[in-house]
This record gives C-alpha cells, structure tokens and sequence, in this order.
RNA sequence: GGCCACGUGGCGGAGUGGUGACGCAGCGGACUGCAAAUCCGCGUACCCCGGUUCAAUUCCGGGCGUGGCCUCCA
C-alpha cells in the first residue's frame, strides 16, 4: 500500500517514495530548551512520532533514521539564564532534562539522533564559507549574510515572491544588509554572550544565526538531501525557507527535502494560547491532571494539518474513549492492523484510525486492536491520578455485597454513595463486583 | 495591505459529484433491587450567494467568519 503524504512544497498529497528504502531519514525541528515546552510544542513531536513508527513498520526499524534537534543557542536562552543567575549550561540541560521526561510521558519514542546546534559550530561554519566562496553569502560589520536574491527561486516554500517580501517588508532593516530580506548566517556576539572564532576572516568573535543550524545538523546527520523535513507550520517562513536556501546554495541541489511537512496550530478553548489571557499550558503542568496517553489520544483525534481546539470537554472525552478502547489493558506487540495502516497511509489521517479502532473494537478483534494501539504509541490504559485507600474501598465494598445479599438495598445504596463521593466507581456483574478510580 | 489554511449535526471529527463515516452527549429498549458499566436501536449537518452539472456538502468564482505567517513563536 502506498503511503501518501501532503508535502507544503508543492501543494499536494503524493505518494512517498524514499530516496533509499534501506535509509528513511526525516528531520523535525526540536525544541530551543530555554523553559518547558507548552502543549502547542507538543504537537509536532506527537504527529512526527506517528510517522516515525509507521515508516519502521514499513521500511523496517533499522531502516528509518529520525533526527530532531536540539536548539542550544538563542537569545531567549541568554536571557533566561541570566535572569536565574545560573549558566546557560545548566539551563539547557536541565530544560532537556525535562523535555525527554514530558516526551516521553507522551508515548514517544527517542529520534534516533537528537543533535544539539552547540556541537555542530563547525559544520555551521563550513557552509557559511562555502556560501560566501559562491557568491551567496557575504560578510558585513562582523555579520555573515545570506545574499536572498542570489537565489532566483527563493520563496517558493511560502509561495513568497521576491517583489512581494520587499513590498510588505515592515521591519526596520537593518543598515549593513545588501537587501532587505537577507538574513543572519553569522553575527557578533556581545559580551557575556557565548562565542565562537568567526568564519569568513571576521577577527571578532561570534554565533551562529538562527537557521544555519539546522541546514548543518540535517548535512551532517542525513545528508545533503534527505526524505521528509517537518515542523510547525509557523516555521514555514522564515525558518524552513531559509533553511531550503542555505542547503541547496551549498550543496547546488534541486531540493532539500522531498517532502516537508507542517503541523496545523493548536488554540486552546477557542482562543489564542497566550500567558496574558492565562490559557497557557506547558506539557508539565497538563502532566499534572492528565495520564500522558490521554494528551496523546487528544491531540492524535484531529487530522495533523487541521487546527486543533484543545479543551477540557476534549480531554475528557479522550480519557473515557480511551479507557474504552484499552479495555482491560490488553498488551500486543505492536502491529498496525490493516484498516489502521490503510487510513494512517492516507496523510496522517488519524481520526479515521481512530474511528478504525472503534471497528476493530466492536467487531471484538482485541489482538488486532491491541496491536494497533501499541503502535500508535499507546500501551498502558490511562489511570486516573486520584487516590484511594485501597484496603478501606474493599472493605466498603465487601460491606455492600453482604447488605445486598440480605436485600438491605438502603444500606446497600448508602455504601455506593460513600464510594462515590469518594472518587469509586462500581460496576456490578453475575460474576461480581469491581471497582475503579474515576477520572 | 500581501501570502496561506480552515468553516460539516448539541459537541468532537472523517469523507464523498448521486445509497447522510466514527466517537461523545441525548432519546428508547435489554440487563439491574435501583443505578453504573455493557449490549441493541434512533434522531438531527455539510457558513452565505452565484456558476458548472441530469445531480454539489463535495468542482469553480465571489462574499462573510476564524486562525496562521509576513517580527529568530510548533
């Protein structure tokens, strides 16, 4: 079966074809660790994870290559650093420290290769020389400039023309720029900044831009070009655009990626996530109240591409579907049954594998379901995170079952209703009574 | 202002040029001492206006609405 992805280059779902089958490689813009991720963050990680799995399914475990990277230098870093009065060392290895737990909290496996942008300056830098030695970078007031109109198709990520950037251009430009569009491959840094020895016979110190980071880590880990390039589709432009760029003017490559793929935006109860309107949540914090399954379940309910609602009322109703679908939290090994595969094939297309789920469910073939579930990336039944004094419930409970055996039904209901105050649920059946926490 | 998405029943959310997925909630029934859980069954939708067509929710054009990007935010 062919696996059909929508790639934002060209506008259109096509069928994926690997450059090598024996060597998948797919690159997903990582987190820049200066505070928790919030859940918007978590978006791509989820759907990329999905993908991920279904291409070891497909082309075999050892036969896909992920990489995500890890952005370790960035001003919002400096700045955060200096404000907890601690170094940016420690502030970036704490803040992975805490994004491996969230991840993984969310059901996703590791990327095979999570790169960090401090270790790769080198690489950074033997591209920003190769970009200058062609015309396609030059150096100004200690800055290393990526020269845009130098690339006669630049833009066609975003379906930006040259003429329209200049035209909408509303920031101030900045006065060693050739044109107002190139941007920073190379730039000084103050002091107390980290530095690095400047490329291009700058004598001043200096760090890397933002993008050229990802052009160096994808080269030096997939490549000169590779299978399947994602991210927010916030990154559209400038990010990925400028990343195209830097790539293909080092390398004289047609492409970058074969496919690139966004994720849609995520509001949270209708609106706009923001600190000001105190609708921002980070994935810690919804770790708190919510089993990571259940974050996983909900966001994985709406197509990748779409934008995503994300309430309570959705949660909710992730957590109980959940628990349905899981039953008695069957394990399998993880196997994609073929109705799941077939919908996943499609784009992404999660809500009907999810909808294929309920199917497998209803048609009682728990193996298959158990398997597609696993390899979906769920394996435990979400738990509800209250507690209860275990040996009190079945007390009460056994208290129930002797009032109900002598038809004291008042008794009886009185119990039911302690318990239920008490966060238990009761579910009685010929074969007896169980109990479990509610949600 | 420019570019780009999206707009499906009470809610979430697929999909299709012509027999109205799926889930939640709701209603009816079975089961139960009564409930819950479970099982069976039921209802309601395709933003607006044109166009193409024998036929449009599905294609095309316009409008309205929401969101994103154009400011190193997924």
């Amino acid at each position: 079966m062919d696996l059909k992805l929508y790639d934002t280059l060209s506008r259109e779902k096509r069928v994926f074809q690997p450059i090598d089958p024996a060597r998948v490689r797919m690159y997903v813009c990582g987190p820049t660790v200066y505070d928790y991720a919030h859940i918007g963050n978590a978006r791509p990680v989820i759907v990329f994870d999905v993908l991920y799995r279904m291409l070891r399914q497909i082309y075999g475990a050892d036969h896909v290559i992920y990489v995500r990277n890890i952005t370790d230098v960035d001003d919002k870093i400096n700045a955060r650093a200096a404000e907890r009065g601690i170094s940016i060392g420690e502030l970036t290895r704490t803040t992975y420290e805490n994004f491996k737990n969230d991840v993984k909290a969310l059901g996703c496996l590791p990327p095979t290769v999570e790169p960090r942008a401090t270790e790769h300056i080198t690489e950074m830098k033997t591209l920003i020389e190769r970009l200058v030695a062609s015309g396609h970078a030059y150096v100004a007031d200690g800055h290393v400039l990526f020269d845009v109109p130098s690339m006669p198709d630049y833009g066609r990520l975003s379906n930006r023309s040259l003429d329209e950037m200049i035209a909408g251009a509303r920031v101030e430009v900045a006065p060693y720029k050739r044109d107002p569009q190139d941007f920073v491959l190379w730039k000084p840094s103050k002091p107390g900044e980290p530095s690095w020895p400047s490329p291009s016979g700058i004598a001043e110190q200096g760090r890397p831009g933002w993008h050229i980071e990802c052009s160096a880590m994808s080269w030096k880990h997939l490549g000169e070009t590779f299978d399947i390039h994602g991210g927010g589709i916030d990154l559209v432009f400038p990010h990925h655009e400028n990343e195209i760029a830097q790539s293909r003017c080092s390398f004289h490559t047609p492409f970058m990626a074969h496919t690139w793929m966004h994720n849609g935006f995520l509001q949270v109860e209708g609106e706009k996530m923001s600190k000001s309107l105190g609708n921002f949540f980070t994935i810690h914090d919804l770790l708190q109240d919510w089993p990571g399954e259940v974050l996983r379940f909900n966001m994985l309910r709406t197509h990748y591409r779409q934008p995503i609602d994300w309430t309570l009322k959705g949660l909710e109703e992730s957590y109980a579907t959940l628990r349905h679908l899981m039953g008695e939290g069957t394990s399998a090994a993880p196997q994609f049954a073929p109705g799941v595969i077939e919908a996943l094939s499609d784009d992404l297309n999660t809500p009907k594998a999810i909808a294929e789920l309920h199917a497998l469910h209803a048609r009682g073939e728990s193996e298959a379901l158990a398997g597609s579930l696993a390899a979906l990336g769920f394996t435990q039944r979400p738990r509800s995170r209250r507690e209860v004094d275990k040996t009190q419930v079945e007390a009460l409970v056994a208290q129930r079952l002797a009032a109900r055996k002598v038809k004291d039904f008042a008794e009886s209901d009185r119990i039911r209703d302690a318990l239920t105050a008490m966060g238990v649920i009761l579910k009685d059946s010929k074969d007896g009574t169980t109990w479990e926490v509610a949600p």
